[in-house]
DNA sequence: ATCCTATCCTGGCTGC
DNA sequence: TGCAGCCAGGATAGGA
């Protein structure tokens, strides 16, 4: 399941592929892959045109275009879930889940590889409709400690299903935000409301954590195994797909739940559902 | 305003 | 071993 940091990983291995390359002809196997009208008017947009700046926003995937010198829109891709983009030459077995194609002028190709059908493709002229709803950026100066708590007490929402709200902060997916829930000691059904300072600073130095953590790391593993399963990763998680084995804190056993139809993972003893609690529990262990 | 459910999909797993 | 049925997941639409 890609998130923040695997995509921006997807993005720094398809610049250098990329960037210089301008689109050619393509073919777009599944239609609903392409979110941004017909299949012919997205391929239309492509063809022709070059690849200036290739980034990324929340778990988009983003390439700049222009024609001519002049900016000629955006190539976007989200993955989803089981999403995969190469640059390979024609002859590269894509597999049956091929979903889009794209020639480029060197010869190469853009593939858009998807199991499960749920990634999309857009060409857009300008991104603002696309991301309009998009929260802060966690690795952006704006997303700083105060008004994240300024924003969390705003929202009388479950901590759990709030930071996978992409409008909330941008980037986050499942595994993150359990990931960032344990670290933080914090439990999936906290109140955003109630979260004093010091939890929201806690809250906040976890998101960032968990958006740098894989930067930077070997990718290759994950984004190859066909299944999106985190593969050599899960090693580095501490409540994610380890329900029933013991806390790396405490040893009590982590519990899987569901909140807002997502698994959810956490340690009872670790990150109590009553905030008071979860203070003297903090309080005492300091002592 | 927030929550809940269904939807989109398919491979992999469970249980018979 | 075969097969039916369930489940996971990100995002969104529509209803409560």
């Amino acid at each position: 399941m890609p998130e923040l940091p695997e995509v921006e990983t997807v993005a720094r291995l398809l610049r250098p592929k990329l960037v210089g390359r301008a689109f050619r002809g393509g073919e777009v196997r599944w239609a609903r892959t392409v979110e941004s009208g017909e299949p012919e008017a997205f391929l239309a947009g492509l063809r022709g045109a070059r690849c200036v700046r290739v980034w990324r926003r929340a778990k988009f995937v983003v390439v700049d275009l222009e024609r001519r010198g002049r900016p000629a829109g955006h190539l976007v891709c989200h993955l989803r879930m089981t999403g995969r983009l190469h640059v390979e030459k024609p002859s590269f077995d894509a597999g049956p889940h091929l979903r889009v194609r794209i020639a480029l002028d060197d010869g190469r190709e853009l593939f858009f590889i998807d199991v499960r059908k749920f990634g999309r493709m857009w060409f857009v002229r300008e991104l603002d409709a696309l991301f309009a709803e998009l929260g802060p950026e966690p690795l952006d100066d704006a997303f700083d400690v105060d008004s994240f708590h300024t924003a969390l007490r705003a929202r009388s929402r479950l901590l759990k299903p709030l930071l996978l709200d992409q409008s909330f902060v941008a980037g986050l997916g499942n595994i993150y935000v359990d990931e960032s829930l344990f670290r933080a000691r914090l439990h999936p059904l906290a109140n955003a409301a109630r979260l004093d300072r010091a939890a929201a600073e806690r809250l906040h130095s976890a998101i960032l954590s968990a958006a740098i953590a894989r930067e930077g790391s070997s990718f290759d593993t994950f984004y190859r195994t066909p299944e999106g399963k985190p593969g050599g990763f899960q090693d580095e998680f501490q409540v994610y797909d380890r329900a029933g084995l013991p806390c790396t804190n405490c040893g009590a056993p982590i519990v899987r739940t569901v909140v807002g139809q997502r698994g959810t993972h956490y340690c009872r003893a670790c990150q109590p559902r009553s905030l008071k609690r979860a203070a003297r529990a903090r309080a005492s262990r300091s002592k």
